[in-house]
DNA sequence: ACAAAAATGTTAAAATTTTAACGTTAAACA
DNA sequence: TGTTTAACGTTAAAATTTTAACATTTTTGT
């Protein structure tokens, strides 16, 4: 099944930002016993227009049916293909923390397909510590663990002022991704990608939404 | 100081979801002793184009200095004041399970003006616990507690089938805007806002960034 | 078999966002 | 005191993103 060159050479960032949301629609509708769903109904159910959805849609290697819409099982499966979540994907999480325990904990990323596969942290109060099925381990781990699993992403939940530094080791290391929880600014190279969930930035973000009514 | 009408008027979305970022990059600027900084060196660190740092700093009711740049500690009053956290605006966390109990640990959240005032969920099993220096409380003390509170913030970190419900309690009783952790979307009525920190979005967008090189 | 209708995929227009260009201001210094 | 220059604020152009319009397809029903 080789994809269509067009659709698979290059997808706008912000329909890339849209597409893990249709993907969670389409699962719960799927789960829910729902076969069909049309783009009007996609829309309204994440306040978009349906020509945005149609437009998005496009984009993936996948047809709608007339009179009936998008079957959700194949939209799901031809989302998960394109963002590429459609087999697992090696993770690491540093920094062991009030948030990164909660992270590691959450089995929900392991049923999506994000198999983390270690936990570290530099403090050694923490390190030899478990967390769930984990046992954190020292940063001189790191490197080994993360060539020998072939590691693809490092989720960093450290202090802000160690996000840079713990960074480059994982870039060093041979991760191809970041996700950022802090409020630090990484810089990488451009074949690595970084992205951010800043929890303090959407709050702030919506203190400005909750100001002016 | 009335604000100047023109600058208050209405800032477009795509300019407040950058306005948190460069309050923390003035916040850490002047932390570090740094005193000024220009459009050119922000948008270096912050990945933009000084010409968009510029443009979005216009929006704000602050100028820089020619020859200078931007006072950082002016930046920061007047980014501040902006977004609406000059002062301490009140938020209640509705979830106590792994992420809600490590997002009301976070005391940065608190020194950055968001006052937790209260931890709430359903379970029985969770209600009466202590999570810091909040004891865990039952749903039905939840609009009281925003009533009395004048709270203006939900933070929803429940399970995302809970997360509508939860959403409507949270506006029934008054709050103005909502936090959404989950991966369910949330509707509210016009008058509101919703932000969604959506962290398996967030690694769903990274898978694809690291799938193709 | 044919007509009607519902929903797609696509084209093109509208709106927004980003970037470049440049005139203006104020600091530094001869 | 005047000249140079760094960096702002603003205008306008370019690029991107969103929305509307509509021709096309496929199902349903007569
Ligand atoms: N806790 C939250 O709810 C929350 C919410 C939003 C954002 N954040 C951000 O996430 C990050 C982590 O937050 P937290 O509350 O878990 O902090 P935390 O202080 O509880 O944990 C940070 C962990 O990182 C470890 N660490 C420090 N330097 C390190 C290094 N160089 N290498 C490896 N490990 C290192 C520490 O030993 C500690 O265990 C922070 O940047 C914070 O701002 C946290
Ligand atoms: N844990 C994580 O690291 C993480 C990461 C990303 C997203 N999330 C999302 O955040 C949410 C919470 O995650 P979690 O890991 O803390 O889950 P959890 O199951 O540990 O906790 C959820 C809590 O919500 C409570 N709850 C359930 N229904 C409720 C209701 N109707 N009213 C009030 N409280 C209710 C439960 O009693 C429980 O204490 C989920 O939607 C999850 O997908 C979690």
């Amino acid at each position: 099944m080789e994809p269509d060159a067009i659709t698979s050479l290059k997808i706008p960032g912000s329909v890339v930002r849209r597409l893990p949301r249709y993907l969670t629609q389409a699962q719960h509708l799927r789960q829910e016993g729902v076969e069909w769903v049309s783009s009007l109904s996609l829309a309204e159910t994440l306040g978009l227009t349906s020509s945005t959805v149609r437009q998005d849609l496009s984009h993936i290697d996948f047809q709608g049916v007339s009179k009936r819409g998008y079957s959700t099982a194949g939209l799901e499966g031809a989302l998960a293909r394109t963002l590429g979540v459609d087999h697992d994907i090696t993770c690491v999480l540093v920094g062991a923390g009030n948030l990164g325990r909660a992270l590691a904990l959450h089995d929900e990323f392991g049923r999506q397909g994000f198999k983390i596969v270690g936990v570290f942290d530099s403090a050694p109060a923490v390190v030899g510590k478990k967390v769930g099925r984990f046992t954190v381990q020292g940063m001189t781990e790191l490197a080994g663990v993360v060539r020998e699993q072939k590691v693809e992403i490092g989720i960093i939940s450290v202090p802000h002022e160690a996000a840079q530094p713990v960074a480059d080791q994982l870039i060093t290391a041979g991760v191809r991704g970041l996700l950022n929880l802090t409020t630090a600014h990484l810089l990488v190279p451009a074949e690595a990608s970084v992205v951010d969930a800043r929890v303090l930035a959407s709050l702030r973000e919506l203190a400005y939404g909750v100001k002016r009514r």
